[in-house]
DNA sequence: ACCTGAACACCGTTCAAGT
DNA sequence: ACCTGAACACCGTTCAAGT
């Protein structure tokens, strides 16, 4: 049994997090995979919140960053897909990631690099930020889908569909008119990647058309 | 002291987690509250989740619906921001509703209505089935920032902002051409109100974009 | 029908010791 | 320098009893 060490204690911690979800990593649970009593690992992590800070940090250094093709759209568009096939690798992570109080590192640094690419493509500092802001959680990524489907939602049975149907008819006619494969309500059986990239296309469209147009914020 | 009951159980946990922060409910916190053993929670209540499926409920239905005025847009418009203001009244609710593994009543029968804005708008089932994936959270008036905020996150000192602007020089310049008030990273500092209109509008541009021109989905 | 007490199987973390 | 043991102050929840 090797030395613990820090890398080690964030590996197995992400390993375990990624096998049984996020729930199923306490210190104590962390420990036992060590083989190790739990106070050991108080020597290579403060507490438990650093323990996650640290594993948000190893997930977004796995994200790689294409080289910046010829425009500024395709560029950022191809860096924010990539950090999404890494999220979608770590199911837990995009909560851990909302749960931090502040930006790691890694997050700074990847955070740093694509304003780069906006600013690179010609955007003012200005309708960067608000571009920014405006991704949100999609710069990594993610996307809030209002509920956690990541536990795959139970597809109600035949008759709750239909009682639904009467009581909430506008969700029952979008579910019928999109569901390509579960059929449940707003959220759950759709192409979620056609999601993900429709929003992301309309907020760069967004963007692009506002630069072309020399926008600026009042404030700015 | 009047019997318990669901409606006081839920009121009560709300008033504990608009004062004290989501962490601060537990169940035996709340019995205490309620000048009760914790066991007797749970004859009102299932368990914890549906206790917070139960304060979700509530909060939801606190949101005002304006009437619908002349054209959708400008609907789901005040719609969103009157969702946001009961949003910002509890804190923790976000949070909260992102956990929920399934929609809750009240959120399915908003979510129902504001489906019916878009379709009275004129809005094909197709593409409002986008725009609402697309609106995401946004729907329910919060965004997603990256980072809790809420906390409260310490303004760095004057040498770690040094250190910082060397290291993240790109996050720097930002920082200082759109720091209104706090002056921090990305998330912090600026005008909360202003970047979620900013986002909003653009998303709410593009629908009528796409409307205007009859667009669809492939698949749709 | 509603509330209680004691218990179970967990948490994160401190503190004082071991090697 | 690193790991351990025992303990503290918490969790959510079950089960069998009380009134």
């Amino acid at each position: 049994m090797t030395r613990l060490n820090r890398e080690r204690v964030l590996r197995a911690a992400v390993a375990l997090a990624d096998e049984g979800g996020i729930e199923s990593l306490s210190m104590r649970r962390l420990a036992q995979e060590l083989d190790v009593v739990p106070m050991a690992l108080y020597k290579h992590v403060a507490n438990k919140e650093q323990l996650l800070d640290g594993m948000v940090d190893a997930v977004v250094r796995e994200i790689e960053l294409p080289q910046p093709g010829s425009d500024w759209r395709d560029a950022v568009r191809r860096r924010v897909l990539s950090a999404r096939t890494v999220l979608l690798r770590h199911r837990w992570a995009y909560r851990v990631i909302e749960s931090r109080t502040g930006p790691t590192p890694a997050v700074l640094e990847y955070l740093d690099s694509m304003i780069g690419v906006f600013r690179d493509g010609g955007l003012s500092a200005d309708l960067t930020h608000h571009a920014m802001h405006a991704l949100g959680s999609r710069v990594l990524g993610f996307s809030q889908e209002l509920f956690d489907t990541s536990g795959g939602a139970a597809a109600p049975d035949a008759g709750a569909a239909d009682t639904m149907a009467e009581r909430y008819p506008r969700i029952a006619e979008l579910a019928g008119a999109a569901a390509h494969d579960g059929g449940s309500v707003v959220g759950g059986g759709c192409d979620d990647r056609f999601e993900f990239e429709f929003a992301l296309d309309l907020l760069l469209d967004g963007f692009e058309r506002l630069r072309a147009r020399g926008w600026t914020s009042a404030a700015g």
